[in-house]
DNA sequence: CTGAAAGCGCTTACAG
DNA sequence: CTGAAAGCGCTTACAG
């Protein structure tokens, strides 16, 4: 039993007729409801299962939507999923998924998996590498199989597909004038993602805040770099050499990194050094003192993104969608006046 | 062009039957190398892709598993995810999510949809509601579908399924040792999971570590909580009335509370009071001081738990398989000796 | 309101 | 080595 019931099996079983069956299961209104019923009731006690499959030999429909992602230890990352996944189990979705670890190859590996499963739809948020090159004549390709893609966060603005990010500039713009307001005037930009479309936003909107009135405009430092082979050194050079009193992290490894390593070398936190970083994860509420952040509501953008797909998925005439979420600044103990 | 190609178009294409090319695409040797060459490139070069759900339809294989976990925005449960999918590309398979945000009813849904899109099998870590009541009735219904369940962390040994979990008991059991032998006495237990079997697993290591010989048996003390609301007051409560100087945390998020709200309370960590958790994770690490913990491997958890399955769907005469995967302790600076 | 028939894109005995 | 035919479990015009 179980797997094995047909339509054909429910057909005999109730002298109807397998058309009939298909109908009645999905409530056609040309069965009476005495059928419909029947046939449901039926279904039901005997543990008939759908085949998807063959239904979507004919349909075309798989109610399957793909996403993916660099990874999901990063809590934002994480987040977007949880919140994709809430939004799509509501309309009946159920969701594939791949994991970049932040190569091209196994992103362009795992959206072609995805396309060999017929999902209705592709959500992606890029991976470094894909970034870091501008590399996306794979991703062009991608398109001649007519599956809808909806890129997120880490997005290239150029695609002609919808996409949905948070106001990065904004989030760095407003980190970066507490600080100044807070009475940090020198303030580094530290970034580990310098090559993403994320990153350079964020930097643009330090550089913005930075901006006073037409006189007073602060000095930027950037911190940039790739591991944190020699982030100790790269860290205690720069700030030592520009007497640096605030940092603006670019995400949130670096934010508690950052934070960890000025009080290892004997930097009082705020009282010297302030800093403040992006994505209101655990990390973020743990450390001590806690950490102010720009939080980027990640349910939500995995949520929007499902709509922005479900709606093409109706209608894939829609002109291409720009959707910015707004962070909120979250104040805590790392940026507290000095 | 794109999805539209069938191997009936490629079949004209080349004037051959589209069983031959079927069988080429499969590198089947009755097929003669050279037109299996000719057939592979040409489906290339059209950029044919094969429909899984019409394949699907005669062998009854989709290459595609589903798990179902309670979250992932938990550092352990993100990293059972990594691994698994990790595992699953390398074989060719894809995998299908669903969240339980321990809830039964999310859970049964999730379990229901997957077997509506005739996964291979499913995997599943149980939801704290499942687990508190034991109720595993519907997880016994779906076996009659037939399709084969790996049970991992959070499992019922009574179900007929493989699990792997980690050697909780042993875990706990070290941790209670490391405080003992770096001369904590008055060691507390502290809980958030005890109604799941990971949690009674870790709270029975923990009793065991407490006997030293037949003479020196150390008091247990039990912290049990269900959510963090009133949770300063119970730690501190606790740790007054019993003159506690070390707490096993059973998790990692519980752990780190716990760490922080004692030196909100004014407890030097170690000094006075050490603290060793679970889960070997980014908030672990990042805290001050830096969190002792036991680590649960649990990208290979996930690894592990794929290859249950991989070699059940080769072979489903296989027994009952309980795999256990030894955790390791990692010492910092949350436990150094008074 | 119900049913017979064709077809979605594959695979798999079976023939030749 | 290649192909004709049946069938996997549905859906969807079309008849009645």
């Amino acid at each position: 039993m179980g797997t094995n019931i047909t339509m054909k099996d429910l057909a005999k079983l109730l002298k109807l007729s397998p058309s009939t069956i298909s109908k009645a299961l999905r409530d056609n209104d040309e069965i009476s409801s005495r059928t419909r019923r029947r046939v449901q009731e039926t279904a039901k006690a005997m543990g008939y299962v759908p085949n998807y499959h063959a239904s979507h030999l004919k349909s075309k429909i798989t109610r399957t939507i793909g996403i993916v992602l660099p990874n999901i230890v990063e809590d934002f990352f994480a987040k977007v999923l949880q919140g994709l996944e809430k939004e799509a189990v509501k309309h009946g979705f159920t969701v594939l998924i791949a994991f970049s670890d932040d190569r091209k190859k196994k992103e362009d590996t795992g959206i072609l998996s995805l396309i060999n499963k017929s999902v209705d739809g592709i959500l992606i948020s890029f991976s470094k590498e894909t970034q870091k090159f501008s590399d996306y004549e794979s991703i062009k390709k991608f398109i001649a199989y007519g599956v809808p893609i909806i890129m997120l966060d880490r997005v290239c603005r150029e695609l002609p597909f919808d996409n949905v990010t948070i106001n990065d500039f904004d989030g760095a713009y407003q980190a970066t004038r507490h600080l100044y307001d807070s009475g940090y005037k020198k303030i580094a930009f530290l970034s580990p993602i310098s090559n993403t479309s994320v990153g350079r936003s964020r930097k643009n909107g330090y550089i913005h805040g930075l901006r006073h009135g037409e006189k007073d405009i602060l000095t930027p430092f950037f911190i940039d770099f790739a591991n944190y082979k020699n982030f100790r050194t790269l860290l205690s050079d720069a700030v030592k050499k520009y007497s640096i009193n605030g940092v603006v992290a670019a995400d949130e490894t670096s934010a508690i990194h950052t934070l960890t390593v000025l009080q290892q070398l004997g930097y009082n936190v705020p009282g010297e050094i302030s800093v403040i970083g992006f994505t209101n994860g655990p990390m973020a509420q743990c450390s001590n003192p806690p950490l102010s952040v720009v939080s980027q509501h990640a349910e939500k953008i995995g949520a929007r993104a499902f709509q922005l797909l479900r709606s093409r998925l109706i209608d894939n005439k829609l002109k291409k969608r720009n959707v910015v979420i707004e962070p909120e600044l979250i104040l805590r103990g790392s940026t507290k006046e000095p």
